[in-house]
DNA sequence: GTCGACCCTTTTTTT
DNA sequence: AAGGGTCGAC
């Protein structure tokens, strides 16, 4: 059954079964296979498969590894393989009670967390960490100061107890380290009652699965006997990426040790940030001395320039795991590093390459990945792509807060919150059934008038609708009136509902919102379902604070929730060229990689200190003292060699020397000059040419300078009450803006048809000033002609959508 | 050394 | 939305 096209290291790796084993393996070494292949051999050396157990990072991980296996010695294996955080889960529940919690408990959101947190932010009683009036960031680095001390296992009685005895002590310290401390004893006091809170509300966070895993296991022995017992092999995946409490817990489970393997690249080691513990492996030498090392070092995967070029970077790191990659594969096409002259050539060149290496046939779509270290910088590939009708996806969570569908869902949810103050999300409602301007401003001039005569609540925009819509003879009072009639029904609803059930009735029933989607059946109405769906999912997690279920404050919380981001849902086969992160695409491989902006600040990234990091005297384990700077580039060093070993066939290296809105030009990454990219043989050089950017406009043209121009000057009229004033610059921002958007005049004519007189080659350097005297005239005159009613206080009776929305924020 | 211009992450984990 | 941190220029 075992196949025998194991390599010698390999086949090592595989009979080793005396006692702890770290089997370091690099990128496309073969890791999977060689432990699949250990498992098939236990098993067929009459292991009970029930008895074996391999924990992973991801579910994605154990999920490859369950399919490898049953792919060779068939289905229904009965071993356990899952990820930590899933064996916690079940580890807790099935001891609830030894750990003392309810059976019953639940799984916190994040943006429950934040939700209560901002809630509660005075009633920690800080003394030394200002609050902001817009707490959002603090409470990001709270909850992810919090996280590093749950990954260090550190308590927050344990935490304030050492600031408390560090701060009293007689040491000398600097002003930053006291500094520091002080705020780390804020921490203390957020960790100890956001821990409070979740215990006595039966939530739990993802950490808090490992920790209670980890004191349960400590504290009752009997316990822990009983799980030792249960396992007679143990598999760690992905090592290197596991933080100290995750070594403690493969710890206490692995009596002695000898039955355990674990996997580990120290080279790909990426996620720091959230914990993972290079040192975990110098810290697992010493939990057990007998540990024996094997090296897998032999490269399936990539071509042999790729592998040299790669380890030529890597090399550069210090403290590495001893052991050296060699290619299998030969080959010979050298790496090409691309120049190209800004951010806009870079991605229009990938994607004419891309374009060409499709027309030849060389590859197929799916064969490509593009890797950038953010996101965001992926985008601009994605739209080059798409521009050039090739299929692309752009992998990875998604914002959802401004897509147009979930705008229109929150109109809703806003309006019926509170009818009387929400005039703006009616306009939003009214417009996107098809509702005209004219409709609305004519509501507006009533509301207006109500306002005057001191006649209503709030707005006046739903007094206006409740009972005075007879008296604007709307030519499209029909739609008007159904609108209301739906809302209204939405308003009666949600008093006898929970908010998610109103916000399904909502988005099923009241509009089409959901309805629409679901009967077209295109991979976009694919993805905006599930942004719905995410939606009610999110507004279900927020029902759980504070035990309320009211729709007003659900509707608050909502508002406190910074950005509502949800994972995007991964089409598996599709044969589409990948856009992804270089943490996306840590396991993965592909023929063609390209690795993209590798410049200055954004492939080493540009370090930046945590807000809140754990004392030096608290971390356990072996540590290395060591900068956090250097910590940082050492890390940034993994991410590109991770990124280049993805590559099977040919890798390409692009860095642009300028991005479209910096002022100055940025230098190659140091990470291509770690290699000599100028001079190596390994590498073809390649200048991209300069293309033109459609409408190239940068920060400090004469366009944008006047659009800021326009905008203080609204401020400053706003604020004095200067509203005539204040109107003219609004339009004229507006008219800029459609400027600026479309490059073209011609659609400025809904304001007046003298706009579209101007032409383009005005908009240049020089005469901008010029145009906006001309654009400043032709408004005097609209002003005065047809708009008179406009002088009133708000911006209700402007005639733009566009402009109504700046005002109104 | 100091000043000033510039720019401003990455992200898994459950029922 | 903006201040703080970082790095380059002098």
């Amino acid at each position: 059954m075992v196949e025998a096209k194991l390599n010698y290291d390999q086949l090592k790796a595989v009979s080793c079964t005396g006692g702890p084993l770290l089997i370091l393996a690099g990128p496309g070494s073969g890791k999977t296979l060689t432990i699949t292949d250990k498992v098939a051999r236990l098993i067929e050396s009459f292991s009970p498969p029930e008895k074996i157990i391999a924990l992973t990072f991801s579910e994605k991980a154990a999920d490859e590894i369950q399919n490898r296996i049953e792919k060779k010695i068939g289905n229904a294996t009965g071993i356990t393989i899952s990820t930590f955080h899933s064996f916690c889960n079940d580890l807790i529940r099935d001891f609830s009670m030894d750990i003392g919690i309810n059976h019953g408990i639940r799984l916190i959101s994040k943006e429950h967390s934040h939700v209560w947190s901002i809630k509660n932010i005075d009633s920690f009683n800080f003394e030394y960490i200002p609050i902001p009036i817009m707490p959002s960031d603090l409470i990001k680095n709270l909850l992810e100061g919090t996280s590093q001390f749950h990954d260090q296992l550190i308590s927050p009685e344990e935490l304030g107890e050492y600031v408390q005895g560090q701060l009293s002590s007689e040491g000398e310290m600097n002003v930053d380290e006291i500094d520091k401390l002080q705020k780390l004893a804020d921490l203390a006091k957020f960790y100890h009652n956001y821990q409070k809170y979740k215990w006595n509300n039966n939530f739990i966070d993802y950490d808090d699965m490992i920790t209670l895993a980890c004191r349960l296991l400590e504290r009752n022995e009997i316990v822990r006997k009983r799980i030792q017992q249960l396992y007679d092999h143990m598999l760690v995946d992905e090592f290197q990426d596991t933080n100290y409490a995750q070594l403690h817990l493969v710890h206490l489970l692995a009596d002695g040790g000898g039955n355990l393997t674990c996997v580990a690249d120290d080279d790909q080691c990426i996620y720091r940030f959230r914990g993972a513990y290079l040192s975990n492996i110098d810290q697992l030498g010493e939990l057990y001395p007998s540990l024996e090392k094997i090296a897998l070092g032999i490269n399936y995967r990539s071509a042999e320039p790729i592998v040299k070029l790669s380890q030529e970077l890597i090399s550069q790191n210090p403290d590495r795991q001893e052991k050296q990659l060699v290619s299998n594969n030969g080959g010979i096409a050298p790496v090409k590093v691309v120049k190209a002259p800004n951010d806009v050539s870079e991605a229009e060149w990938v994607a004419g390459e891309i374009c060409r290496l499709l027309d030849e046939k060389i590859v197929e779509q799916k064969d490509i990945y593009i890797l950038t270290r953010k996101r965001a910088d992926g985008k601009k590939f994605s739209d080059a792509l798409k521009r050039h009708m090739v299929p692309v996806e752009y992998v990875g969570s998604l914002q959802i807060n401004d897509l147009p569908l979930i705008q229109d869902a929150l109109a809703y949810m806003h309006f019926v919150a509170d009818p009387f103050n929400n005039g703006v999300a009616f306009a939003n409602i009214l417009f996107r059934e098809g509702g005209t301007e004219h409709t609305l401003q004519k509501i507006n001039i009533m509301a207006g008038k109500l306002q005057e005569m001191d006649n209503m609540q709030g707005d006046g925009i739903y007094s206006v609708l409740l009972h005075h819509l007879d008296e604007l003879d709307l030519e499209q009072a029909d739609l008007v009136k159904s609108i209301l009639e739906r809302l209204q029904e939405l308003i009666e609803y949600k008093k006898k509902h929970l908010p998610s059930d109103t916000l399904k009735h909502l988005l099923m029933n009241i509009t089409d919102l959901y309805r629409s989607q679901a009967h077209e059946n295109s991979k976009n109405s694919h993805r905006n379902i599930e942004v719905l769906n995410s939606l009610v999912k999110i507004v279900e997690d927020l029902e759980l604070i504070d035990g309320s279920a009211e729709f007003e404050l659900v509707m608050e919380h909502l508002e406190l929730v910074f950005d509502l981001e949800i994972e995007g849902s991964e089409s598996t086969d599709d044969n589409t060229v990948k856009v992804m992160t270089i943490h996306q695409s840590k396991g993965k491989e592909a023929k063609v990689v390209f690795v993209c902006d590798m410049a200055t600040r954004h492939l080493p990234l540009q370090y930046k200190s945590k807000k809140f990091t754990v004392p030096f005297k608290l971390i356990k384990g072996v540590q290395r003292d060591v900068d956090e700077k250097v910590l940082h580039l050492e890390e940034e060093r993994r991410l590109a060699y991770v990124a280049m070993t993805r590559a099977k066939e040919q890798l390409y290296l692009v860095f642009p020397e300028r991005y479209t809105g910096n002022v100055k030009g940025v230098k190659s990454s140091q990470f291509l000059e770690d290699i000599r990219f100028a001079s190596n043989p390994l590498v073809e050089l390649i200048e991209a040419e300069q293309v033109e950017e459609q409408f190239e406009l940068d920060t400090d043209s004469p366009l944008k300078r006047k659009m800021a121009e326009q905008e203080s000057l609204i401020n400053m009229y706003s604020k004095q009450g200067q509203l005539t004033h204040a109107i003219e610059s609004l339009v004229m921002l507006a008219q800029l803006k459609e400027l600026e958007k479309s490059g073209n005049p011609d659609n400025l004519d809904f304001v007046h048809p003298e706009l579209a007189e101007l032409r383009v080659v005005d908009v240049s350097e020089g005469i901008v000033g010029a145009v906006v005297e001309r654009v400043k005239g032709i408004v005097d005159r609209i002003l005065k002609e047809d708009f008179e009613v406009r002088e009133e206080p708000t911006c209700r009776f402007c005639d733009y959508k566009r402009i109504c929305e700046f005002h109104e924020t």
